[in-house]
DNA sequence: CTTTGATTGTCACGAATCTTGACTACTTGG
DNA sequence: CCAAGTAGTCAAGATTCGTGACAATCAAAG
């Protein structure tokens, strides 16, 4: 990969994307292998923060920092797809409840596994205590670093 | 991406969207304020792995994980944009070398300075050890899940 | 030297994705 | 009741990406 002789140190923001689209290109192949190969990577926004008992549209938008407009359409289209559907929140009339169905359930359960079964791969290389240490890590530096944003 | 049933941990892929959007936030943020604000963070694809001496397009797509066509528009504009320019590579006359102009390189520098402050941060709250041994373990986490990926 | 196959960069077109503003329905607090 | 804020949606425009094709050049084999 350094085919220049000064191999700069790569910053935080390439080793993010660098991560991020690695990871998605590993997740969504084999979820595709599964069965599941009508959700991209897009669908992440909704899929990754999806509750089984149901969460809200609005919630789903800070979670995952994309426009409520966004999730709109997505919710949209994975409800088309058969993966999730909407209910009126019994607590609140203006919103409503984004509840995963059996398809959902079973796309949840192979993400989890394909990525348990990913993160398991680093672990065994690094030692488990170092990966635990690393995530413990990487969790603290990205929430304080959204700390910076101002999400709306 | 899918969230963990029971401690809830957020996963590899939620780590690295959640830190790679909210440092692009930081990131471009300070860069406008510094006069650089024609810049989005699309075309970081291309100013992270530009290089003083030049660079060809293809190892560009290569290192940014971008397809060739899109390098090209991005640096179509970064060219209109002042940031670059393309010179023909005397060792290959099929290639050209994107080379940052003086705009390019004060860029450059901008976007070093301020990613350094960030990252001095995140290090002088973990302390300096620590966040090393952190950045050290995302680059060989980053660099083996990229080993999944097969770019064209 | 010529042929064959691979590589570099570009063009063009359609698809996917994001941004912005505005709007209705509903809730909250005074 | 009334004013202000919130949840979700609609619509339009801009941005960004994916795909196939192409001429020019290189590299290797014959």
């Amino acid at each position: 990969m350094a085919t220049h002789p000064e191999p700069d140190e790569p910053d935080l923001g390439v080793l993010s994307s660098l991560l991020l689209f690695a990871f998605q290109d590993e997740l969504f192949t084999k979820l595709a292998e599964r069965g599941f190969d009508d959700v991209r990577p897009r669908h992440g926004a909704v899929l990754a923060y999806l509750a089984p008992r149901g969460i809200r549209a609005t919630h789903l938008a800070l979670r995952s920092g994309q426009h409520k407009q966004i999730i709109g359409t997505l919710v949209d289209e994975l409800e088309t797809l058969g993966y999730l559907e909407r209910r009126p929140d019994p607590t609140d009339r203006r919103a409503k409840l984004v509840c995963p169905t059996e398809r959902g359930l079973a796309q949840m359960s192979a993400a989890r596994e394909i990525i348990t079964a990913l993160e398991s791969r680093h672990a065994e290389r690094l030692g488990d205590t170092k990966y635990r240490q690393f995530k413990q890590l990487f969790t603290d530096v990205a929430i304080h670093q959204r700390q910076w944003a101002t999400l709306d």
